[in-house]
RNA sequence: UGAGCGGGCUUAAGCCAUCGCGGUGCACUUAUGUGCACCGAGGAAAGUCCGGGCUCGUGAAUGAGCGCAAUACCGGCUAACGACCGGGGCGGAAUCUGACCAGCUUUAUGCUAAGGCGGGUUCCGUACAGAUAGUGCAACAGAAAGCAUACCGCCUUGAAAAAGGUAAGGGUGAAAAGGCGGGGUAAGAGCCCACCGCCUGUUCAGCAAUGAGCAGGGCACGGCAAACCUUAUUGCGAGCAAGGCCAAACAGCAGUGGGACGCUCAUCCCCGCUGUUUUGACGCUCCUUCUGGGAGUAUUCAGAACAGCAGACUGCGGGUAGGCCGCUUGACUGGUGAGUGGCAACACUUUCCCGAGAUGGAUGAUGGCAGCAUGGGCAACCAUGGACAGAACCCGGCUUACGAGCCCGCUUUUUUU
RNA sequence: GUGGGUGUAGCUCAGGUGGUAGAGUGCCAGACUGUGGAUCUGGUUGUCGUGGGUUCAAACCCCAUCACCCACC
């Protein structure tokens, strides 16, 4: 299961949009912000804050992040943008990935 | 032998498989993908403390002056540096040494290197120009603290009070007018002498810093420039978000249109659509005192005001969003392996190789094997863990963080002699 | 990438011309009160972020370093 430079949201002006305008979901490490798009397939972006202890815990937790939605993607509904927002308490895969399965079920993506 | 601290060098946990991501090349497709091959974080990429390359700016980045900042023993190295290398001076430690003072004793051409003075060797450290260019600063204590002074003392005179001489000894202080020993003296004093220090001159060695020697001077010329300052040298400012190229949209400027009469040209005039309000004209109806006047009014035409809608196409310069380049082969000095010169930093010659280039920002996940550390266990084995840390235009240094291995130095535990 | 600031008592801050560190608040004790508060009196509190250096002497001067904060593009 690939994860393609298309899939990702990549325009400044986008991600503007989806911080001004998107539902909001949160949780304990990570928060959610989702918003529907015109393309008719799911479009991600993952957010470390400022306050990591430093650039290796901050990619890390972006990578993971990045991994646990490959893996998971086929599983829910189309054409949406999101915007992860991680948070320095959670750094391991596992806690990651129930996070992130935790507020997708919140968003009610689930096929 | 175990542990700790400091310094230097090497390395940055290995191999295999699957999935995933970024780049380059080739092929096919085509405007974006697919396939194959190869490559894909560091010694500090960090801090941003210095120095450059590169790019733009200003008239220029060449020169002179002022201000500001940095640097400051000498020589070398370098593109450059405050870095680095070598040398010198100074300071400290260890050790050896002259028995000069001091100490001890068996009292002699004796012993002692713990103390003072002098000499040598090794190691470590060192922001180390100028205090005789000038201005300034030094609390308290002390008699006196900057071209100074005499408190207790010592000596002379004197019955005493006191006067004179003196700077050994005491006391104050961080610092008190060379140190130390001998001679000398009323007591003392570079007053005289040896050694050391200082100043002046000179000779030799060295590229130089500086060192060694000789002669002279008996000798104040104190400390602080990481106080102001003086002298010398260096430095223009901004930074790859530099800078260059392409370029939607909105706004701006210019042009293109239609109408009279078939065509062409010139000049002049007019100019979109819808709605509401209002004014005027023509028409119609009604009243009337009837060549006239008045009232009402659908529609049409014209004008004015307000509101709404529509505002196209082409070109232009500037240029936003966005994109591309800059961008990775590089200071002939990148990496690797040899060789030559140099004490070294480093320089030169040569073989082979090209080893990141992202832009919401590529290195991740899973499994297996081997190995390391810690804990448990007699053992097999089991569990846990993976130092510091992530390229962002590129280099040379410095500093800081840090796992493992090796080497050196120091401290210490245990054992043995 | 560039530039700037702060670190002093438990807390908020002074002190910066080198000469031996203070204010408010807090805390402790006493007085007052039936008790508490308020008030009054007295006391207490520091390796001046860390490590070096200069100096007779450093919170102050110099260098390095650590942590935190801010601004601009």
């Amino acid at each position: 299961m690939s994860f393609p430079k298309a899939e990702k949201l990549r325009e400044k002006s986008d991600i503007d949009r989806l911080f001004r305008t998107g539902a909001r979901f949160s949780c304990k490490g990570m928060a959610l912000r989702i918003a529907k798009n015109t393309l008719g397939k799911n479009r991600a972006v993952f957010v470390p804050v400022r306050s990591f202890r430093g650039s290796v815990e901050r990619n890390r937790a972006k990578r993971v992040a990045r991994e646990v939605w490959r893996l998971n993607k086929a599983s829910f509904a189309q054409g949406y943008d999101l915007a992860f927002v991680l948070y320095p308490d959670a750094v391991d895969f596992e806690i990651i990935r129930s996070n992130m399965l935790f507020l997708l079920r919140k968003a009610g993506l689930f096929r």
